[in-house]
Formats: C-alpha cells, sequence, structure tokens
DNA sequence: TGGAATTTTATGGGCGTCAATGGATTGTTA
DNA sequence: TAACAATCCATTGACGCCCATAAAATTCCA
C-alpha cells in the first residue's frame, strides 16, 4: 500500500519535535524519499498539507504548463514554492515544525495526522475533532434526504477511545 | 535537492550583510557556483530575483530565441541583463546588496528569501506577507478551474483505533 | 490458543556541529 | 590618513545525531 490512510495524534516535545507515524514514514521510503517532506499550509483548512516526491511532482505539474517569466507564473511560484517548507526527518522518525506552519494550524502539544491518500493533513487535534464532527453531521443530513434512516442503535457516536 | 525552495527570513547587519540561507547556498553549488550570484530586480514585483549558473542560462536561452536585433531582443536585454548585478558571496556566506536593489525591493532590516525553484527572490518581509496571500488567492481559483477532485466528506473515517 | 520473547514505536534527553549574527582586523584606494 | 570594503574571528542558539526508556505491537513457541 503506498497511500496515506488512518489518524494517528502524537505528541510535540519540549524542543518542538513531533513523530511522523511509522505507516506515514514507510510510505514516504515507498515514494521515493529525498531528505525531506513537503508541507505547506492548507489553502482551506486551519491545517497543514504534506507529502513526499509524489507530491512534488504535481506541484512541479501545476507550474509546468506556464511559461517561463509570465506573470502568472510567477504568482503562482510564489504562492506554492513560497509557502513550502521542506522538513527533515530525523533518525528517529520526527519533524519539527517552524513557527510559521504551528501558527497556522495553531498547533500546540500534540498533531493529528491525518492520511488523504497522496498527501496527509497535521491538525490540533481538538481543530480536527470539530471538523470530523461537522463532517459527520452533514452525513447525516444526507441520509435522512434520502429516506432512510440512519441505524442509530443507541446514543454511540464511536467516540470510544 | 537542486531546486530553490522553502522560505528563510535573515537579518540585515549594520554594514548591510545578509546570510544567504544554507540551502539555498547549497543549491547554488550544485548549480556551478562561479563567484557569484546573479541578481536583478523582478520585472513585477517590489522584489529580487536571485540564482546561480543554471538562470544565467536561462536568461541566454530567452533571447536565444529572439531574432538579433528584432526591437523585442533589445527591450528584453535591456531589461534582464541591464538590472543584473554579480553580487559575491563572502566566506561566511553572506552578502551585500547594492543601493540600488535594496531600494526596489524596499529591503530595510530583514530579507525573506523564497525559493522558487530555478531562482529565489527576496523581499522585505511585510511585503511578501501581503504578496502570498494575494497568491494564495489566485490558487484558490487555480484549483477550481483545474477541477479538484469533489470535496472529501470527511478526511479521516478509518479510525484504526 | 495463550503467553512469553522480541521487535517496533513513540518520546525524552544529552551533546556536538553548524549556521546566523556581531564585531574586529586588515587591506585598499582616493 | 580617512573612508570604505573585504577577510577573519567569536559567540550563541538552533538543529542534527545519538542513546535510553517505556509502551505497544508482533512473532514465536509450547
Amino acid at each position: 500500500m503506498d497511500r496515506f490512510v488512518s489518524t494517528f495524534t502524537n505528541k510535540i516535545d519540549a524542543k518542538g519535535r513531533v513523530s511522523v507515524p511509522a505507516p506515514f514514514r514507510a510510505v514516504l521510503e515507498r515514494d521515493g524519499y529525498a531528505g525531506g517532506i513537503y508541507c505547506y499550509p492548507s489553502l482551506d483548512a486551519p491545517a497543514l498539507d504534506a507529502g513526499g516526491e509524489r507530491l512534488a511532482q504535481k506541484i512541479d505539474g501545476l507550474l509546468a504548463g506556464l511559461p517561463d517569466y509570465s506573470d502568472e507564473r510567477d504568482e503562482l511560484s510564489v504562492a506554492l514554492y513560497g509557502d513550502v517548507q521542506v522538513i527533515a526527518i530525523d533518525g528517529d522518525g520526527r519533524i519539527v515544525l517552524p513557527q510559521s506552519l504551528r501558527g497556522h494550524a495553531g498547533l500546540q502539544s500534540e498533531v493529528t495526522f491525518v492520511g488523504l491518500g497522496d498527501k496527509f493533513q497535521m491538525w490540533a487535534p481538538e481543530r480536527f475533532d470539530e471538523r470530523r464532527r461537522v463532517a459527520r453531521e452533514k452525513v447525516q443530513e444526507h441520509r435522512k434526504l434520502l429516506g432512510r434512516q440512519p441505524p442509530r442503535s443507541d446514543g454511540g457516536d464511536g467516540e470510544s477511545e
């Protein structure tokens, strides 16, 4: 399997380090790990997007269609490359997130890693919970609209920890 | 890695010196560093463009495509070569930006280095923040135009815990 | 199948190295 | 000799790298 799946929550230690979940590291290596992960603020969420070479190539692909030295390319470059940080993974599988990135995602003491297939996101756990809660509500609404009662056996939201 | 990526902000000291981020210096060396970086005012932004040999060759390539003695070539030559400065990097990895260049970018006490792949830019931090904000909005539009995959209703449903 | 042994992970801390920054010293030129 | 530029040196703080420990998962064997 070479996609990022599942969620994991790890701690940020006193030096600002976080362990990248082992399954994600495995994916990164199969992806052709080249010294660091590519990480940037998510465009539409208070989170960070990250990935390996495949993600980098995707970014390159976006720019490849634009002519050199066009205004458009320069602007896109700033947004795509300029925001990207290459973050090294140390021998123990940990990364250190720069302050600028931490700020965007509101990361403090813990990080929730969320697999999204060809990339993964990093969230502050509280914010991710909130987002997931909203997402589930929307799913419920959809079901009602479809006329099917969701099998609510009891109040169990599955939030067993 | 042989591309400029990430952003770094360094200080200008009393003598006008700034450290070029170490990762960028590494790229320059692999690029065939020849005594100095090529630096000129960005054509469409209050910033400075800079790079190594590859950038120089790219400029040459642009001009090569145009017929000799054409107006277009003359204009481009002036625009591209005219303001280029070759700036030496001292033993400690620092450069001194001439007043003319500092003025164009409005550089005062700090410089934000922005990796753009084949080249990098130098910005006054405040101005860069503004530019990035605008650029990110444009990227949003691009994503829509490019028809991204339908928004995932839930980032991580597979709770493996 | 159960339980012990072993391996993998997450996390904490120590330490050496390097990069960024400031200052001093030497060299150069008008 | 004054002003400026280039080179060298010193400090400090961050980061990379190593090891230690504990918990969890996996393997192995009876």
